[in-house]
DNA sequence: TTGACATCCTGAGGGTGCCTCAGGTTAAAT
DNA sequence: ATTTAACCTGAGGCACCCTCAGGATGTCAA
């Protein structure tokens, strides 16, 4: 199983190259306003491409999507590195749990998407979630062995809740963001207290 | 603004009973093995019925999600009047949740509905939410009230905590379901240990 | 029993979106 | 200049949504 045969590569040709970059341009755009289910044939005619022009490059909607927000995906395991090894394990744990909240819910339907591809092989964005999970569970061990966080959480368990607080912000997108607050009762929850 | 204007009228003639009777069957049937996303159509023909009599009776897919639905939120509503003034508020708060998170997880996307529906008047089933709401905002309050629960929380976040809670079942659907676990470690990082 | 009629049912049809594929085009290598 | 692999196009088949004009029928009252 070659994870890699579901990735977009980015294609050789100019004109090819350019027209990749076109649509995954109008596909952010697309996906921040109207969500994962953006229409793709609106996608391709902004990108001024024919429909199958995208499909070429993008077979099917998930490996757009994962193209869509690899750099995000990226930056958050690339903070997760620097944070490792903080001076106070705790802080680095809550930052980047903000942070990776505040990329899944990048847009609607995100979310739902990523925690598909976290346990489902054969998914385009299970190679970068495995490399998320990894760096959250790097620092959630950090922050265990410095007796911040009750030690029977598994990074399983804190990826849900990661997902959890990222849907609930989604859903109350606007007004009436509960989710600072959700992930505060969530930290909160799972901290121990400084004796 | 009549919020019963959406709800579908169980309809006067004999017929029309007989039809709107299979077509919600056929509706809880699809729904659970698909999704609340399932066809319409094949619902329609699956209850016996052309597709225009479906929508004579539940104009828009919400209306036939809510009424799908409907004894389920009246279970949990009643449930909650029967466990108020209990000996422990905390179980039957806890009690009361678990059951919640279930019905909220019934087939996949309801609790997306559900969501949408507690904060948007004008939705079908938003009276029933309101019901719900209070029910377990009357739970909630009393398990505050004999100081077993952290007394910032509101009712909002607690059906926060709950609509994350059935989304992550929902996604973990068979396998790996993490739930339980997530509501575990939700109640016990909102409740206050007895010192 | 028999109208009369409001209620109900039907299913074709127009709209949107998904995805494929046969055939034409073009960048790039030789 | 020729070749060729990469690329592009867009019509078309499929599924689903939703509407609506016209036909069928249950109900009730006479």
């Amino acid at each position: 199983m070659d994870g890699k045969a579901y990735i977009a590569q980015r294609p050789k040709r100019a004109d090819g190259r350019r027209n990749y970059d076109a649509i995954l341009a109008a596909a952010r755009k697309a996906f921040e306003s109207t969500g994962a289910d953006a229409s793709l044939e609106d996608i391709a005619s902004q990108a001024g491409v024919a429909i199958g022009t995208l499909y070429r490059h993008f077979p099917t909607r998930a490996s757009l999507v994962e193209a869509a927000t690899r750099d995000g995906l990226e930056n958050l395991v690339a903070h997760a590195e620097r944070l490792s090894g903080a001076a106070d394990p705790l802080d680095a744990l809550t930052a980047w749990m903000r942070e990776a909240v505040a990329h899944f819910s990048t847009f609607r339907g995100l979310v739902g998407i990523l925690a598909q591809s976290m346990y489902d092989e054969g998914t385009p964005s299970h190679t970068m979630c495995n490399a998320m999970h990894r760096s959250g569970a790097d620092l959630l061990r950090a922050a265990q062995a410095a007796g911040s966080v009750r030690p029977d959480l598994t990074p399983d368990e804190l990826f849900d809740l990661l997902s959890g607080a990222a849907w609930v912000r989604e859903q109350a997108a606007g007004d009436r963001d509960g989710s600072p607050r959700f992930l505060q009762l969530v930290l909160e929850g799972i901290t121990i207290p400084r004796a």
